[in-house]
DNA sequence: TACATAGAATCAACCGATTGCAGGATTCAA
DNA sequence: TTGAATCCTGCAATCGGTTGATTCTATGTA
């Protein structure tokens, strides 16, 4: 108490006031700072400096002292200025984390992957949303720059077209990681699921079920991911000696948001259902196509899993809280996260050291999630069903469902 | 070019050196300074300040000798360091936005609020992501207070227990807004969404659609919104004359994590089937919740919404792309997040004139969103269909599905 | 008694940008 | 030629915290 209107004292009779005519003499920041600590316990400031950032040298300060400074901390309600401390340091201990587009719920558990990564090492991130614009992307990164990160992580989820990442970045020689997206040939550090892997392992998935007419929604052109994939689907169809009635093969049109991903499945739905040409099993370019297919197909009155498959790829929450569950390929976020943070603080690293890593790239292994969307196709659940033998539902992954009776 | 051998050579020759014996001389800061422009087209550290931070005094400052100034900056890539503008300018243009569960999807779109609302005042959100776990809320409350935000704004999605959020920050003075939670009793500005108003609004367009025998499913005990928006459900069944037989009234337990709200629903729908009682329409506790529910009564047999109608609340993400799509009560989550940075930086602008705002609250509207997953009754679903004038679907926000052959 | 050593605390020079004040150059009027 | 007005530009203090060098004691040793 007492000091705390001693520090306001000292205040009002600082030298430096700008004195403004008739305004009041403005407290300076409203901060309690080292100065006011050292005053009110007559230490100097770097004593106190010492003591609180507990320095190699505050072996050398009295255990007496360093009590009451800390006690006096306490009470005064000190928090050390990280602005002033990281300018004389000239270490911010942060990591810059800019994503490209935080809505999607893909990014959530990259970031908190990332959180994790940089926890250890006492770096905290600074996370940033540029709402796929690619104007706010650009002054966000501006800003990191100024606020000194000493590293950059980018998630460029969905679209997301290159921008001057490299000029300045590479200017001011900081390390940098992208997530979701293979930009290793332009120097940069990568940190991606394996598309072309995901792919297969999600056509695999069909055929083992014993689907042989399956639809296929590639991605959009634009979009980096859509073509590993397809080339992942077609080597594993290739594999196995089938191929795609290309009436059953679509692509989704360019995309505004990755919620239209949504829309894309309903449309493409729609438009197998209406071609005519039978199937037994959607594989979806994503979740939220899965999902939109889902919705299309349900509107013909094709219902899923009975009688059509659906498969989607990422593993996001919706896939897994809608009913049935969609089967998907799901991309280990959080890894891919903690990896990014690892890279990018060996960057952090490395620069400390005077020298710079070469560019990496890690293409991270995907995993299949069984849910209800897949099962065999219908003919053979007819089969199965008259042998009695075998159950629909596959060990594992599965959600376990059991049946209560009907009522109303 | 040139320049920057010229610069590098200066570092070298700088007097300071740490000089740890063998080691090489180590670049200050790898950053481009004021300094190193001054020095590089031969003016003055305050002529280049003054130029390139577009001080009033920039006037008087000859056009040629700006345009020279701003080239060298251009080409060195030069960036203000943040904190040593913020340090002397006694400002950081910063708001601190800490989630305690940024996996929320319904965090996402305040967040999206908070930042529409901040750019206009060209402040900065210092985005955090407490991951629902107290430690790490403190710690990077603590933070938030170094970093010197001049406000803070709280989203308080899920649980959150009352932390010690009053204490630094008010010894600091720092202006704080919480979102998603009541604590204006407490002196802390709210905003939120109209518990209660939801909750009639549930009720009442169920009971539009001629349910009567309402299941209800209420949130945990511990978690603020549960109370008002069961109030709000049994004013509305007051006020229409019905009530709900209690071994249809469940609450959910005591919970993890959001997603957790899933599973209760799944274990309630299955208790309700169990209990025998007849019901036409489940008002869940939230969107995922209602999800829990859809899945939960598909495992029973119970088809959503011929069977059975089911009601959510939040409006996030999956319920939109579910199929059928959940209808709920959404919340305004953007124009609260709009309203919560308005009010933070108006208290900021109050502190700045030394004075302080008095706490505000404000209950935004919640509205309906009609979705696929209620309809009428069953029986009158009969009735209606036995009369063969009006069809299932209603006009307005209803998903528009049309019917296509079903194929296979 | 003189000198070296260690302990405790302080001094002062930074970090990089900002800004009030002073100083220098140029122009114009007297 | 001198004084004043007008432009430009530089000096130096400052924000708050850190840290190498330094001062001042108190103790131990020759």
């Amino acid at each position: 108490m007492a000091e705390y209107r001693w520090v306001a004292a000292r205040r009002e009779n600082s030298p430096h006031q700008p004195g403004r005519e008739g305004k009041v003499a403005q407290r300076r920041s409203g901060h309690v700072t080292l100065l006011d600590i050292a005053r009110a316990c007559g230490f100097s400031v770097s004593t106190v400096s010492i003591v609180l950032s507990e320095a190699p040298l505050s072996r050398n300060v009295a255990a007496s002292t360093r009590q009451q400074i800390r006690a006096m901390a306490q009470t005064l309600g000190y928090h050390p200025d990280a602005y002033a401390r990281s300018l004389r340091r000239r270490r911010s201990q942060t990591i810059g984390v800019l994503a490209y587009d935080l809505s999607d719920p893909f990014c959530i558990p990259i970031v908190r992957g990332i959180q994790a990564g940089l926890q250890p090492a006492s770096f905290l991130p600074l996370l940033m949303d540029a709402q796929t614009e690619r104007d706010l992307f650009d002054s966000y990164l501006q800003m990191i720059l100024e606020r000194r990160a000493e590293g950059v992580i980018v998630i460029a989820s969905w679209v997301f077209d290159e921008t001057n990442l490299l000029g300045d970045i590479e200017k001011n020689n900081v390390p940098i990681v992208i997530v979701s997206r293979d930009m290793s040939s332009l120097g940069i550090s990568s940190v991606l699921v394996d598309n072309q892997a995901g792919g297969a392992m999600a056509l695999r998935h069909l055929l083992q079920l014993g689907h042989r007419r399956i639809a296929v929604i590639r991605g959009p052109e634009e979009l980096f991911d859509s073509a590993p994939r397809w080339a992942g689907v077609r080597a594993a169809a290739a594999e196995a000696g089938i191929d795609f009635h290309p009436r059953l093969v679509l692509q989704l049109p360019g995309l505004v948001d990755p919620a239209s991903g949504f829309e894309g499945g309903i449309d493409c739905a729609t438009r197998m259902v209406a071609s005519r040409q039978p199937f037994t099993a959607v594989l979806a370019f994503d979740d939220l196509t899965a999902l939109g297919v889902v919705r299309g197909l349900a509107a013909a009155g094709v219902r899923v899993p009975e009688d059509c498959s659906v498969l989607g790829f990422d593993d996001v929450q919706p896939a897994a809280v809608a009913t049935p569950g969609i089967t998907t390929i799901r991309q280990p976020t959080r890894e891919m996260g903690l990896l990014a943070a690892k890279w990018v603080l060996e960057g952090v690293a490395a620069r400390e050291q005077g020298g710079a890593l070469a560019p990496r790239l890690h293409l991270a292994p995907p995993q299949l999630v069984a849910r209800m969307s897949t099962t065999c196709p219908p003919l053979q659940q007819k089969q199965r069903r008259a042998g009695a033998k075998t159950s629909l539902t596959r060990p594992g992954n599965r959600d376990d469902i059991s049946r209560f009776k009907r009522l109303n």
